[in-house]
DNA sequence: TCATTAATTTTCT
DNA sequence: AGAAAATTAATGA
Protein backbone atom coordinates (compact mmCIF):
# COMPACT_ATOMS: atom_id res chain seq x y z
CA UNK A 1 0.00 0.00 0.00
CA UNK A 2 0.94 3.36 -0.69
CA UNK A 3 2.71 5.26 2.37
CA UNK A 4 0.52 8.31 1.99
CA UNK A 5 -2.56 6.84 2.05
CA UNK A 6 -1.63 4.43 5.17
CA UNK A 7 -3.42 6.48 7.79
CA UNK A 8 -4.76 6.32 11.46
CA UNK A 9 -7.71 8.01 13.63
CA UNK A 10 -6.02 9.37 16.87
CA UNK A 11 -7.66 7.93 19.93
CA UNK A 12 -10.24 10.10 21.71
CA UNK A 13 -8.71 13.34 23.12
CA UNK A 14 -9.01 16.70 23.92
CA UNK A 15 -11.58 18.34 21.14
CA UNK A 16 -8.98 20.46 19.96
CA UNK A 17 -7.65 20.72 16.32
CA UNK A 18 -8.25 17.03 15.63
CA UNK A 19 -6.01 16.02 12.87
CA UNK A 20 -4.51 19.43 10.87
CA UNK A 21 -4.90 20.48 7.64
CA UNK A 22 -1.51 22.69 7.06
CA UNK A 23 -1.74 21.33 3.49
CA UNK A 24 -4.15 24.02 2.61
CA UNK A 25 -1.75 26.86 3.91
CA UNK A 26 -0.44 27.03 0.48
CA UNK A 27 -3.78 27.29 -1.57
CA UNK A 28 -4.79 30.48 0.53
CA UNK A 29 -4.61 32.28 -2.20
CA UNK A 30 -7.63 30.43 -4.07
CA UNK A 31 -10.03 31.47 -1.12
CA UNK A 32 -11.20 34.27 0.51
CA UNK A 33 -8.85 35.09 3.82
CA UNK A 34 -10.66 37.76 6.87
CA UNK A 35 -9.14 38.38 10.38
CA UNK A 36 -11.34 38.15 13.59
CA UNK A 37 -10.51 40.21 16.49
CA UNK A 38 -10.99 37.47 19.86
CA UNK A 39 -15.05 37.43 20.71
CA UNK A 40 -16.36 37.30 17.36
CA UNK A 41 -18.98 35.51 15.46
CA UNK A 42 -17.69 33.78 12.71
CA UNK A 43 -21.05 31.40 12.32
CA UNK A 44 -23.99 31.90 13.61
CA UNK A 45 -26.78 30.02 14.20
CA UNK A 46 -29.48 29.81 11.70
CA UNK A 47 -26.65 31.67 9.19
CA UNK A 48 -26.55 29.14 5.30
CA UNK A 49 -23.15 28.44 4.94
CA UNK A 50 -21.40 26.27 2.32
CA UNK A 51 -17.63 27.05 3.19
CA UNK A 52 -14.55 24.87 4.42
CA UNK A 53 -12.89 27.47 7.04
CA UNK A 54 -9.10 27.10 7.62
CA UNK A 55 -7.46 28.69 10.13
CA UNK A 56 -4.23 29.99 9.60
CA UNK A 57 -3.74 31.69 13.02
CA UNK A 58 -5.57 31.64 16.68
CA UNK A 59 -8.55 29.30 17.62
CA UNK A 60 -11.89 29.16 16.97
CA UNK A 61 -14.85 27.36 18.82
CA UNK A 62 -17.84 25.55 18.10
CA UNK A 63 -21.39 24.89 20.02
CA UNK A 64 -24.25 24.36 19.58
CA UNK A 65 -27.73 25.92 20.88
CA UNK A 66 -30.63 24.40 22.57
CA UNK A 67 -33.99 25.86 23.46
CA UNK A 68 -33.52 26.71 27.27
CA UNK A 69 -31.12 29.22 26.36
CA UNK A 70 -28.08 26.64 27.07
CA UNK A 71 -25.51 26.40 24.87
CA UNK A 72 -23.50 22.68 24.90
CA UNK A 73 -19.79 23.39 23.67
CA UNK A 74 -18.44 21.35 20.91
CA UNK A 75 -15.25 21.37 20.22
CA UNK A 76 -12.28 23.63 19.55
CA UNK A 77 -10.96 24.05 15.89
CA UNK A 78 -7.14 25.16 16.72
CA UNK A 79 -4.43 26.83 14.06
CA UNK A 80 -3.97 24.58 10.85
CA UNK A 81 -7.21 23.09 11.44
CA UNK A 82 -10.44 23.11 9.76
CA UNK A 83 -13.92 23.79 10.43
CA UNK A 84 -16.42 22.21 7.91
CA UNK A 85 -19.27 24.67 7.50
CA UNK A 86 -20.35 23.25 4.55
CA UNK A 87 -24.40 22.46 3.48
CA UNK A 88 -25.28 24.28 6.51
CA UNK A 89 -29.17 25.24 5.74
CA UNK A 90 -31.10 27.75 7.60
CA UNK A 91 -32.09 25.45 10.24
CA UNK A 92 -28.76 24.59 11.97
CA UNK A 93 -28.17 25.60 15.66
CA UNK A 94 -24.29 25.82 15.07
CA UNK A 95 -22.46 28.98 16.23
CA UNK A 96 -18.68 29.07 15.84
CA UNK A 97 -16.54 32.01 17.55
CA UNK A 98 -12.99 33.12 18.15
CA UNK A 99 -11.31 32.62 21.53
CA UNK A 100 -8.45 34.27 20.26
CA UNK A 101 -8.14 36.83 17.62
CA UNK A 102 -7.64 34.59 14.34
CA UNK A 103 -7.25 35.13 10.86
CA UNK A 104 -9.26 32.37 8.88
CA UNK A 105 -9.49 31.38 5.08
CA UNK A 106 -12.88 30.29 3.77
CA UNK A 107 -13.34 28.15 0.66
CA UNK A 108 -16.06 27.52 -1.68
CA UNK A 109 -17.11 24.14 -2.55
CA UNK A 110 -16.11 25.11 -6.01
CA UNK A 111 -12.78 26.45 -4.64
CA UNK A 112 -12.27 23.15 -2.69
CA UNK A 113 -12.66 20.63 -5.85
CA UNK A 114 -9.93 22.70 -7.83
CA UNK A 115 -7.59 22.02 -4.96
CA UNK A 116 -8.96 18.16 -4.69
CA UNK A 117 -7.97 18.05 -8.67
CA UNK A 118 -4.57 20.04 -8.11
CA UNK A 119 -3.70 17.83 -4.89
CA UNK A 120 -5.38 14.62 -4.06
CA UNK A 121 -3.99 14.77 -0.61
CA UNK A 122 -5.64 17.20 0.66
CA UNK A 123 -8.83 14.82 0.66
CA UNK A 124 -7.48 12.67 2.39
CA UNK A 125 -6.32 14.81 5.29
CA UNK A 126 -9.83 16.37 5.25
CA UNK A 127 -11.31 12.72 5.18
CA UNK A 128 -9.03 12.44 8.64
CA UNK A 129 -10.18 15.35 10.07
CA UNK A 130 -13.85 14.36 9.39
CA UNK A 131 -13.69 11.02 10.94
CA UNK A 132 -11.12 11.68 13.57
CA UNK A 133 -14.27 14.48 14.62
CA UNK A 134 -16.83 12.00 13.96
CA UNK A 135 -14.74 9.34 16.06
CA UNK A 136 -14.64 11.59 18.88
CA UNK A 137 -18.26 12.07 19.49
CA UNK A 138 -18.71 8.57 18.96
CA UNK A 139 -16.96 7.85 21.98
CA UNK A 140 -18.62 11.10 23.75
CA UNK A 141 -22.21 8.78 23.08
CA UNK A 142 -20.69 6.30 24.62
CA UNK A 143 -19.51 7.98 27.77
CA UNK A 144 -22.42 10.08 28.33
CA UNK A 145 -24.25 6.96 28.37
CA UNK A 146 -22.53 4.56 30.51
CA UNK A 147 -20.24 6.46 32.54
CA UNK A 148 -20.97 8.48 35.45
CA UNK A 149 -19.71 12.07 35.29
CA UNK A 150 -16.39 11.74 37.95
CA UNK A 151 -15.54 8.78 35.32
CA UNK A 152 -15.48 10.75 32.95
CA UNK A 153 -13.39 13.27 34.24
CA UNK A 154 -11.64 10.57 35.54
CA UNK A 155 -10.79 8.74 32.15
CA UNK A 156 -10.25 12.69 30.27
CA UNK A 157 -7.17 12.98 32.71
CA UNK A 158 -6.02 9.36 32.64
CA UNK A 159 -6.31 9.79 28.66
CA UNK A 160 -4.87 13.05 29.08
CA UNK A 161 -1.43 11.64 30.52
CA UNK A 162 -1.02 8.63 28.78
CA UNK A 163 -1.24 11.02 25.73
CA UNK A 164 0.66 13.58 26.65
CA UNK A 165 2.84 12.90 29.89
CA UNK A 166 6.60 13.08 30.12
CA UNK A 167 7.77 10.69 32.48
CA UNK A 168 9.88 12.57 34.90
CA UNK A 169 11.62 10.21 37.56
CA UNK A 170 8.85 8.86 39.36
CA UNK A 171 5.85 11.08 38.10
CA UNK A 172 4.49 12.26 34.59
CA UNK A 173 4.03 16.13 33.87
CA UNK A 174 1.46 17.61 31.94
CA UNK A 175 2.05 20.35 30.08
CA UNK A 176 -1.40 21.93 29.46
CA UNK A 177 -3.66 24.90 29.86
CA UNK A 178 -6.81 23.26 30.56
CA UNK A 179 -9.37 25.00 32.94
CA UNK A 180 -11.16 23.38 35.61
CA UNK A 181 -14.32 24.87 33.68
CA UNK A 182 -13.15 23.49 30.06
CA UNK A 183 -12.73 20.06 31.84
CA UNK A 184 -16.13 20.71 32.74
CA UNK A 185 -17.62 21.70 29.30
CA UNK A 186 -15.73 18.78 28.01
CA UNK A 187 -16.88 16.11 29.73
CA UNK A 188 -20.51 17.56 30.40
CA UNK A 189 -19.93 18.14 34.20
CA UNK A 190 -20.46 20.80 36.19
CA UNK A 191 -17.69 23.35 36.91
CA UNK A 192 -18.41 22.65 40.53
CA UNK A 193 -18.25 19.04 40.09
CA UNK A 194 -14.79 18.98 38.52
CA UNK A 195 -13.37 20.94 41.34
CA UNK A 196 -14.34 18.63 43.60
CA UNK A 197 -13.37 15.40 42.15
CA UNK A 198 -9.91 17.29 41.41
CA UNK A 199 -9.71 18.33 45.54
CA UNK A 200 -10.72 14.56 45.53
CA UNK A 201 -7.15 13.73 43.67
CA UNK A 202 -5.30 15.80 45.42
CA UNK A 203 -5.98 14.76 48.60
CA UNK A 204 -5.45 11.50 47.87
CA UNK A 205 -1.93 12.24 46.37
CA UNK A 206 -3.06 10.98 43.05
CA UNK A 207 -2.48 14.09 41.07
CA UNK A 208 -1.78 17.84 41.53
CA UNK A 209 -3.05 20.73 38.99
CA UNK A 210 -2.06 23.89 38.83
CA UNK A 211 -2.23 26.70 36.04
CA UNK A 212 -0.45 25.19 33.26
CA UNK A 213 1.13 21.69 34.28
CA UNK A 214 -1.19 18.39 35.77
CA UNK A 215 1.61 16.52 37.48
CA UNK A 216 0.65 12.78 37.74
CA UNK A 217 2.06 10.63 41.15
CA UNK A 218 -0.13 7.68 41.30
CA UNK A 219 -1.25 6.71 37.15
CA UNK A 220 -2.43 3.38 38.27
CA UNK A 221 -4.65 4.50 40.60
CA UNK A 222 -6.21 7.29 38.66
CA UNK A 223 -6.80 4.28 36.09
CA UNK A 224 -8.84 2.57 39.07
CA UNK A 225 -10.84 5.37 40.16
CA UNK A 226 -12.18 5.68 36.80
CA UNK A 227 -14.46 2.63 38.04
CA UNK A 228 -15.11 3.59 41.66
CA UNK A 229 -18.40 5.11 42.93
CA UNK A 230 -17.15 7.20 45.68
CA UNK A 231 -18.39 9.35 48.78
CA UNK A 232 -18.37 12.99 48.63
C1' DT B 1 -24.23 11.09 43.02
C1' DC B 2 -24.40 15.19 40.97
C1' DA B 3 -26.53 19.89 39.31
C1' DT B 4 -27.47 24.26 40.57
C1' DT B 5 -27.18 28.72 42.84
C1' DA B 6 -25.05 32.02 45.40
C1' DA B 7 -21.47 34.03 47.95
C1' DT B 8 -16.40 34.49 48.54
C1' DT B 9 -11.76 34.10 47.63
C1' DT B 10 -7.88 33.44 44.61
C1' DT B 11 -5.44 34.02 40.43
C1' DC B 12 -4.69 36.09 36.00
C1' DT B 13 -3.85 40.00 32.80
C1' DA C 1 -8.17 47.23 39.15
C1' DG C 2 -11.25 44.36 36.81
C1' DA C 3 -12.14 39.84 34.81
C1' DA C 4 -11.94 35.10 35.03
C1' DA C 5 -11.34 31.02 37.58
C1' DA C 6 -11.56 28.34 41.65
C1' DT C 7 -13.47 27.19 46.11
C1' DT C 8 -17.02 26.43 49.61
C1' DA C 9 -21.59 25.76 51.35
C1' DA C 10 -26.31 24.89 51.00
C1' DT C 11 -30.32 22.85 48.70
C1' DG C 12 -32.75 19.78 45.83
C1' DA C 13 -33.47 15.99 42.46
Amino acid sequence: MDDSVKRQIPGPFIPESFCQVDRLEKYMHLGYTRVFPKGSIVLSQGMESNVIMYVQSGCLAVSMGADDGHNKFLFHIGTHSIGMATFLSEFHELQIYTIKNSTVCFFTVEQILKIFHEDEQVILDILQNALTKVYYFMTQARDLNYCRPSSRVFRLLYNLCLNEGKQVGGYYVIQTKLTQKAIGEITGTHYVTVCKLINILEKKGVLKKTKDTIYVYNLEKLKNMINEVLDY
